[in-house]
DNA sequence: AATGCAATTGCAAATCATTTTCAATTAGGA
DNA sequence: TCCTAATTGAAAATGATTTGCAATTGCATT
């Protein structure tokens, strides 16, 4: 989790390059502070750079996840698309099956669980992903249930 | 998470049809106590149905996801391939990101997790997808670190 | 046991997200 | 400013999964 300051250096050390697409890609990720999937990364960049292209956004985005300075995520539950967000302190997700809205949360129970099982098994947990599934406070009076999808 | 007995029942209910495909497909996630991806469950049914083909077996998998019977899981970091296991107890999953072997575990923390964030902002959590990363114990005395791929 | 029809299948082509190839461009140290 | 390796855009390639369609097949009903 780099402070914005420290990114060219990051790349300085690396022989990497801060390349206009790279910079105009940091700005977009680090002004919305959504978990954006790469096409949306996409289209937001191509507003003030027409000509920057999806491959760059994928092979930046490659870049800025190797430095850890955005973190990679699988947010649907059965989703094939990857959602991106700045690197921050460890969090986690919850999806609301019925209207999608995505909650981050912390969760102290969730670390403590990490060291549990790491200690149980001698094991390092580097890092864990969690999504959990459900209905939202909104949804949960309108939809108690639901199984499978279209 | 249902018995095997109570399968056929399952289908007739839904007006689904148990075909030799499907039947097939069960006994292979089931004799396989592993988390298989589509290809790997596929190759495993054509040695007893060389005719079977790979759109089947993921059709049949959505089917079977739908009705409860398997669950879908993302088990790679980053990775695109699903993977699918008969239903079972709630359970999560550790990936050594060294030898890439997949652990199983149960966790009373993660679930006191799931209930403390269901009350806190009163939603309801229907499912934990949690996937740790990290070395397992055979691995962690030879790489102590890492951070990016190939 | 034969009938009918909707559910299911295999195949091939389509789709979706992501990656790669390659020639042209460019950042940034010498 | 010059040089060179890193980076880019465009298009084609890849890998996983889905879909269209005509042929097949469960299975409820005769």
């Amino acid at each position: 989790m780099p402070a914005p300051e420290d990114i060219p250096q990051i790349f300085q050390t690396t022989g990497r390059r801060l390349t206009s697409q790279r910079r105009l890609l940091l700005e977009v990720l680090t002004e919305c502070h959504d978990h954006l999937d790469a096409e949306t990364i996409y289209d937001l960049a191509k507003r003030r750079d027409p000509n920057i292209s999806l491959a760059t956004v994928y092979r930046t985005l490659k870049v800025l996840k190797a430095e850890g300075i955005v973190q990679e995520r699988l947010l649907e539950p059965d989703g094939q698309k990857h959602h991106y967000e700045m690197a921050a302190n460890a969090h986690y997700h919850f999806t609301c099956l019925e209207c999608g809205q995505v909650i981050e949360f912390e969760s102290a129970l969730i670390e403590q669980a990490c060291h549990e099982l790491a200690e149980r098994l001698k094991l390092d947990v580097a890092h864990a992903r969690v999504n959990l599934d459900g209905h939202c406070a909104d949804c949960t009076q309108l939809a108690p249930m639901s199984e499978d999808g279209p």
